[in-house]
DNA sequence: ATTCTAGTTTATAATTATTCTAAAGAGAAA
DNA sequence: TTTCTCTTTAGAATAATTATAAACTAGAAT
């Protein structure tokens, strides 16, 4: 994603490219593969990465801005911090419980053959598969 | 299931059956369908049901003793709080986005044909499936 | 360009969930 | 009983997140 889109994406959710947002969305979204992090991983990439400084509560704004936006989501992971996710399509994740890493699972590459139906008077939003993994 | 064979879980899990420890273990696993709780809902269910106080930290202490000990699971839900599940076996959710609440599925009605293959190296420990409902 | 204004960043305080601490209390072995 | 270890408790400490309010800035208006 090229710097003129970043602008174009932040502009079109209402939310002023500023010095930091940029930054923040070049990182997030200037990359090939999806990326996972949290606040604390993020933080902590954007000090090796760039050479601005961002405080904690900027980085929480921005990405929380970002996920409000529709350009990130967030995903469940056990523990006490939350994960925040670059793709934003319908798909699942492994977790490795050894690294703590999530790993995207395309949608596609997933077939559900039996459910049981929603609940009275409930509909099924959306179905997430989470595979845990070990060593 | 009976006083007694609350006393002998707990025994057998290294646990004294103190006054506490037993109360909660009543609570919880005298019931026939599954309870899904957080502290803090445990805690207010308590005050409203025993007669008994309990210390915050006994009830942290207490459920966490129950989980080590394997009488109690721990479900991902989005969200602050750590939701445990007094069904240990391998199963599913339901969770209604609208009453916060977790509806169980038992793994039988589950039916998944298609999922990729580990990462190398990585074994699958286990799949979760997440269903998200709204109204 | 200069001014103006609403939106943004920042440092810091506040909040929430959880864990830790250390003193007092209670099972249970001897 | 006496003793010993484990447990409970109130409160302090910690960790993640959110709120606050003053300083700052992007973009619009002049
Ligand atoms: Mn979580
Ligand atoms: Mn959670
Ligand atoms: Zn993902
Ligand atoms: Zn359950």
């Amino acid at each position: 994603m090229k710097k003129i889109d970043i602008f174009k994406k932040l502009r079109s959710s209402g939310l002023r490219p500023t010095k930091q947002r940029v930054e923040i969305a070049k990182f997030l979204f200037e990359r090939d593969k999806t990326f996972h992090f949290t606040i604390e991983s993020l933080d902590k990439l954007l000090a090796k990465k760039t050479t601005s400084r961002f405080a904690l509560a900027t980085i929480y704004n921005t990405v929380h801005a970002f996920k409000n936006a529709g350009h990130l989501s967030e995903v469940d992971v056990r523990g006490k911090k939350t994960y925040f996710d670059t793709n934003i399509t319908n798909h699942h994740h492994f977790y490795d419980n050894e690294t703590l890493e999530l790993i995207d699972i395309d949608a596609s590459e997933v077939v559900i053959q039996k459910i049981p139906k929603a609940p009275n008077g409930k509909k099924i939003k959306n179905v997430e598969v989470f595979i845990n993994l070990k060593n």
